[in-house]
DNA sequence: GTTTCCTGATCCAATCCTATACCAATTAAC
DNA sequence: GTTAATTGGTATAGGATTGGATCAGGAAAC
């Protein structure tokens, strides 16, 4: 994944840094020396810096160096708390803001989706068909989902909805939509795709907002009510 | 089924990128390789990238290479990268993301939220009035939007705007803020949080998600357009 | 004859790295 | 206090790599 070498060597310098090489307000050794360990220019280590001033903190001041910042680590634990807590939320708040989220996603993606989106959007619904077992099935229903937050033209709606996907991929999710699953509700689901597809295809943003909030409220009372052979 | 060689190579790749030998994010090889590769000439791996573009995500930067979008493949990506990607994401994005959240939070918050909570955020906005520079105002200003959402009653929306709110204490959002400030929207802004905590008290969901509409809209043209000084 | 497809070649534009020089702020030596 | 060395900040130039675009020519299909 490193195909630049500032990048690579912003790596390197992360690791040094969370591995404690250099601990907290403690300085780094100067980009020339570091240009020189590296065996690189001093305008590549500058660059490795700035990128890593992007994630990590770290502050430079002329004359006297770049510092870890003692912060560094924790603005680090206040988002994995973040993210602690988002894997423990409920499946009731998910499906808040999957039904706040999704239908938008939808809207967006009717207007701002090319061609070749759509395909691969209606290719993903054509898997989830064409599924011989549940976790085929649900692989294909999540990537359909997450291809029409992909085509909605907004990158950070698409990244969040990738941290709700990891929420939804843990185990006692996996275990409440298996109980819920049934093949008539497999059916019931791939027309609701669709009739999504459908008015993607048309460019409605409307009609693929309700298609899509329809189907969250169906696969919301599947989840939540009992059973399908009680 | 005379298949033109473009259309054979495209094939070839399609697969081999689904097979994984080019990784989510990695870069291809260059035209000029892939040329010498396959035994064609530059222009024919040139009209096989174009067909593989049809279907397939890759991204091509002129300088860089040709890459495999992250979302081309099934396969999840790293949290870590998925934060990398929300850091660097857009603050067009990002206004679009608030005004779909923010205005529902206010509205779950009318309906949720108990005395004591509604008098925190009154507080946040007490002391965003009160405060005497741009940074004091932010920390207030801040806090009384994720105060909003601390009593929606739902802890991933809260978290989800924890996320947001990390964001934009990054170095490029605090610059653009402060370029967008003056005294004259700080008390605007001030008067919108007003509204917005009447509308609480009434317990008027649609009425808070209107102010808080409004509100935000008017952070987004301040943000966007020239500055106050122009 | 025309069209389509591939080849070969050339030039352009963007990006990355190198190298170098100079500036500005800080620190240490005197 | 003054000066020199150190260090990050900035700018410029050049070479190498890479995708973008275009043109001329040959071969095959119609």
């Amino acid at each position: 994944m490193a195909q630049l070498v500032a990048e690579t060597i912003a790596g390197s310098l992360r690791e040094r840094i969370e591995r404690g090489d250099w601990g907290d307000g403690t300085r780094l050794p100067p980009e020339r020396e570091l240009a020189e360990a590296y065996g690189v220019a001093r305008n590549t280590i500058r660059r490795a810096l700035n990128l890593l001033g992007e994630s990590t903190q770290i502050t430079r001041v002329v004359g006297r160096g770049t510092f870890v910042e003692p912060t560094a680590r924790g603005s680090l634990t206040d988002l994995s708390d973040v993210l602690a807590r988002i894997a423990g939320s409920s499946p009731a708040d998910m499906m808040e803001i999957r039904q706040l989220l999704e239908p938008t996603a939808a809207a967006f993606a009717a207007t701002n989706a090319s061609a070749a989106e759509l395909l691969r959007v209606a290719e993903a619904h054509r898997l989830a068909e064409a599924a011989t077992d549940l976790a085929d099935f649900e692989h294909w229903d999540a990537e359909f989902h997450h291809r029409v937050f992909a085509c909605s033209r907004n990158e950070l709606l698409r990244e969040i909805h990738n941290i709700l996907r990891l929420v939804r991929n843990q185990v006692p999710w996996l275990e409440m939509k298996r109980r819920a699953f049934s093949e008539d509700r497999r059916r019931h689901y791939c027309q609701e795709h669709q009739a999504l597809i459908d008015a993607l295809g048309r460019r409605d943003p409307e009609g693929a907002r309700s298609a899509m909030l329809a189907h969250l409220r169906s696969v919301e009372s599947n989840l939540f009510e009992r059973g399908p052979r009680d």
